[in-house]
DNA sequence: GCAATATACTAGGACATCCAAGGGTTTGGA
DNA sequence: TCCAAACCCTTGGATGTCCTAGTATATTGC
């Protein structure tokens, strides 16, 4: 997993597809494999410089969320659903945060199947430093031409929507 | 997870970055969330379909590969390289697909560290089916214009490249 | 008011990924 | 020739994701 290959994979796979007739689509394929890769790519990138904080990019994603919600909390099927992952996801991270002492749980003030996650100084400390460094080391320099960057978005905010992520 | 929600979260992250004056990096971070958040989708569409099959695409994309091979049988780690992920998935899918009777295990005939993965009978049909329904349900719907796939793959290709996936 | 339904969170299980470490096989330089 | 270094695969451990099911609390409808 170290040393370049000498060829693209993802290139030699469009081959195949092309060669076994299934032309039409081939480039869909490879646009998705790519997406696979590159998403493997970067959260590498995003792992590495967390590391040292005792974080993981799933833990950071609830932090920051949490660091910019004007009281500092927010609910747990609110996060879930702002995070677009699974119910149990948001559990598991909570968890290991509040081990951590990054955040406490604590009751809803009217809704007593609620959750409220709560971030602490240490945390709030914390999400700021890991922020910090994760725009200087990984989005600061992320690879991606400005235009190519913005076409991502236009692009995957498309297929976002009509994936059903958003309605907006 | 399963309402569309009224706002896009990734262009309200952007948003709250531009806010704390990391204007600089508010874009990479956007696109860069956004290729998580597509990647989750699509790999979800992609486990829905192969699950009828009992597959996994960890697994589908061994077998795949493995169908492609003119011999149709590949040293493990030449597999780990071109799937491009860690050697111990590689033995966790093939231990799966051994039990399943898509795959064996054989001993390389000079090199007495080597392990090749062959395709059995039964798995080159599984590939077969996988891919047919792979290629009508998902990569044939993508979701994609055509020319949104060629900048993906023209972006996502620079890209890896420049990751040091490959040279060529 | 009370039962039925909906919602919120958590526990347990299946998978996948990576890392670290260990045992066997080859290769290459002294 | 021979031993150290390099290489290949597997095991064990930590994390994350999702699904299914179960418990507790709210809401709805009769």
């Amino acid at each position: 997993m170290g040393t370049p290959l000498p060829r693209d994979p993802i290139a030699d796979a469009r081959l195949n597809w092309e060669r076994h007739g299934w032309s039409d689509v081939a480039a869909p394929m490879a646009a998705i494999t790519a997406i696979m890769r590159t998403q493997q790519i970067l959260l590498g990138r995003i792992e590495a410089v967390l590391k040292p904080f005792g974080l993981t990019f799933a833990r950071y994603e609830l932090l920051a969320l949490l660091s910019f919600a004007r009281s500092g909390a927010l609910p747990m099927n609110k996060a879930s659903a702002l995070l677009q992952v699974h119910p149990t996801s948001v559990t598991n991270a909570v968890d290991r945060l509040q081990e951590a002492g990054l955040v406490i749980r604590s009751p809803h003030p009217t809704d007593g199947r609620t959750t409220l996650i709560e971030l602490t100084p240490e945390g709030r400390t914390l999400a700021k430093r890991a922020t910090a460094v994760l725009n200087s080391e990984v989005f600061g320099q992320s690879g991606f031409a400005d235009q190519d960057v913005d076409q991502l978005i236009r692009i995957l905010g498309t297929f976002r929507r009509n994936a059903g992520d958003f309605s907006g």
